[in-house]
RNA sequence: AGGGCUAUCGCCAAGCGGUAAGGCACAGCACUUUGACUGCUGCAUUCGCUGGUUCGAAUCCAGCUAGCCCUGCCA
């Protein structure tokens, strides 16, 4: 904890707090409710979390906030602890259910009603809306409210023991129902829904609102800063009544931070799920989506995600972050990572002229030019080579300095080769292109000291590996939703990229035979890839493309 | 009688009364066995608007404006 580093507004108010002696530690916890997958927004509030705990040398822990049965799937824990554990953010022993804690908030209810702070209702749900008022008028006194502490402390027990039908009572805390506030006018605390919990089975058919239970989950573990989202905000002055009216002795402090939205992804579960019925994605994990799992399927490492939050920062200002900045964070990440092979994504066929017929080299390549433990590898030359389509052009425009008549180039790792012409089929379509070797640059460098200006990457024809290749862009037609400022039309019909998914069989080295799931290399000049867990095996590899490259698709402007 | 929050470059974001950090994006140059990477350069006389206080205001005050959130027995 640097002096000159500078703090967000949380860390303020933490190093606030503990100058203050209001803690004399820090305590934070990610309290997912186990309703579906985990996304790169929730990534920022678990590392946000984590990382305070870090950085204070406090504790941090994982919590379901399961207090709602009908919304819940036990299938959601296993995927959220995974994703956590995935992006490095350690609760060590501390996994905590707020669904343990039902019996203590089932006491801290009882307290209230003790106090004369809650009552039981049987006002239906629509009656309570009603009663609540709206946003300009205040709400009316609950017809019910003046029960006696005694008949709500049995009703209570009543509700608890099962003899009331799901939405028949309610029970309400006693705050103002008059309050600007509309959360504070009597909120419902604890309903009725006789469901089966899949922590807890059938022992409960009361559950806790969040809004009570989640100060009473905080204060029991511990947790100094509650950290949470802005639509909260509101919530806050309840928080700080439950825990106040419960007497906590050292209550915990609710934080509110804002979101972290992309720009142009599709978040909604609505539009995912139609989304997969469709099949235009293949599942929650589709590399085109943000959830945690599709960014690991893309090839997108912990720490790329980690640097990416880190670079977006923490304030309370809606905020779209543009993709951009991922992608320049999984570049920056894996570049020195990641070993750089050579792969043909659009193959064109180079015959090299006096190369003789029936020849094979091996060749030595480093695998990282900025990362010497990356160690080198031996790649297998020969007569005839597939190059990039694009490193061709038979009438090139000015400052293209790749293979053209005439010209001489450089095969990374290979030899000088000087382009001698093409040949073409029927349709005037290129088939092969032609050149000649210079021998005596093996390696690729001229004994004679003179130079080429473009180097291209290859790979022997006979030797090369075949893999698919999909090459992925944003599911969203970004000119579309710029133009008309929302990625949804009129119908609420999302404006999609009919190009978000290439298919292509490519050309690799021999090197990459052995790929598995989630390795990462760089195609040279091509961009990263990710070998995709989907329909991958050993023997044939499907790759993901992660990021392009700006260059790989820049062609020399027009003049 | 509505309440809460926010507003600094295309996108994030520092700034906390002393004269606009940084990153992404973008553009240009240099370097290069990847047109990548790297390096250098450029990119807000101005902080939503209008007044006020002050020697001095993005920072303080007042009034506007715009955006987001809140009327679940969801979280």
């Amino acid at each position: 904890m640097g002096e000159t580093e500078s703090r967000n507004f949380i860390e303020m108010a933490i190093d606030k707090d503990l100058a203050e002696g209001v803690y004399d530690s820090v305590h934070t916890r990610f309290p997912p409710e186990p309703n579906g997958y985990l996304h790169i927004g929730h990534a920022k509030s678990i590392l946000l979390n984590y990382g305070l705990a870090q950085k204070y040398g406090g504790k941090f822990n994982m919590r379901f906030d399961d207090t709602n049965p009908t919304k819940e799937d036990i299938e959601f824990v296993e995927s959220i602890k995974a994703d956590i554990q995935w992006l490095g953010a350690d609760w060590e022993d501390r996994l905590f259910f707020a669904s343990n804690y039902f019996g203590q908030m089932y006491e801290a209810a009882c307290k209230l009603i003790s106090k004369g702070k809650a009552y039981v209702s049987d006002l239906t749900a629509e009656q309570i809306r009603e009663y609540r008022g709206s946003l300009t008028e205040p709400g009316k006194e609950d017809p019910y409210s003046t029960r006696s502490v005694e008949e709500n402390l049995k009703l209570f027990e009543e509700m608890k023991e099962g003899k009331y039908a799901d939405g028949e009572k309610v029970l309400r805390a006693r705050i103002d129902m008059a309050s600007p506030n509309i959360n504070m006018r009597d909120p419902v605390i604890y309903r009725v829904a006789h469901m089966t919990h899949h922590n807890t089975g059938d022992t409960w058919c009361i559950y806790p609102m969040y809004d009570f239970a989640h100060p009473i989950e905080d204060a029991i573990e511990g947790i100094t800063h509650s950290i949470c989202t802005l639509e909260f905000e509101d919530h806050r002055p309840l928080y700080d009544w439950v825990v106040r009216e419960l007497e906590y002795p050292q209550p915990p402090r609710q934080i509110e931070f804002a979101k972290l939205y992309l720009k142009n992804v599709v978040t909604g579960k609505r539009y995912i799920k139609k989304l997969v019925q469709t099949g235009i994605v293949d599942g929650w994990d589709d590399p085109r989506l943000v959830s945690i799992a599709a960014l690991r399927r893309r090839g997108f490492t912990p720490e790329s995600i980690r640097m990416f939050v880190e670079m977006c920062g923490v304030s309370k200002a809606n905020s779209i972050a543009d993709y951009a900045a991922l992608e320049y964070c999984i570049r920056e990440d894996l570049k020195a990572k990641a070993p750089r092979y050579m792969a043909i994504v659009d193959p064109v066929k180079l015959v090299i002229d006096n190369y003789p017929e029936g020849q094979t080299e091996m060749l030595t390549a480093v695998n990282n030019p900025e990362n010497e433990a990356l160690g080198s590898r031996e790649i297998p030359f020969g007569r005839e080579l597939y190059i990039e389509r694009e490193d061709f052009m038979e009438e090139p425009p000015k400052k293209y300095f790749r293979m053209f008549p005439g010209n001489e180039v450089r095969l990374m790792n290979a030899y000088f080769v000087t382009c001698t012409g093409c040949v073409k089929d029927e349709n005037g379509n290129i088939k092969e292109v032609h050149c000649t070797y210079d021998p005596a640059s093996k390696g690729g460098n001229s004994p004679d000291g003179r130079k080429v200006k473009g180097t291209i990457h290859w790979v022997a024809a006979e030797t090369a590996v075949s893999a698919e290749v999909r090459l992925y862009e944003n599911l969203i037609d970004e000119e579309k939703a710029n133009e008309m400022d929302s990625i949804y039309n009129e119908e609420g019909e999302l404006y999609l990229n009919p190009d978000s998914l290439i298919v292509k069989q490519c050309y690799l080295e021999p090197a990459f035979a052995g790929a598995k799931a989630y390795d990462r290399f760089q195609f040279v000049r091509q961009g990263f890839f990710c070998v995709d867990p989907k329909d991958s095996t050993e023997e044939k590899p499907v790759f993901n493309r992660i990021v392009s490259l700006k260059s790989s698709f820049v062609l020399p402007k027009k003049d």
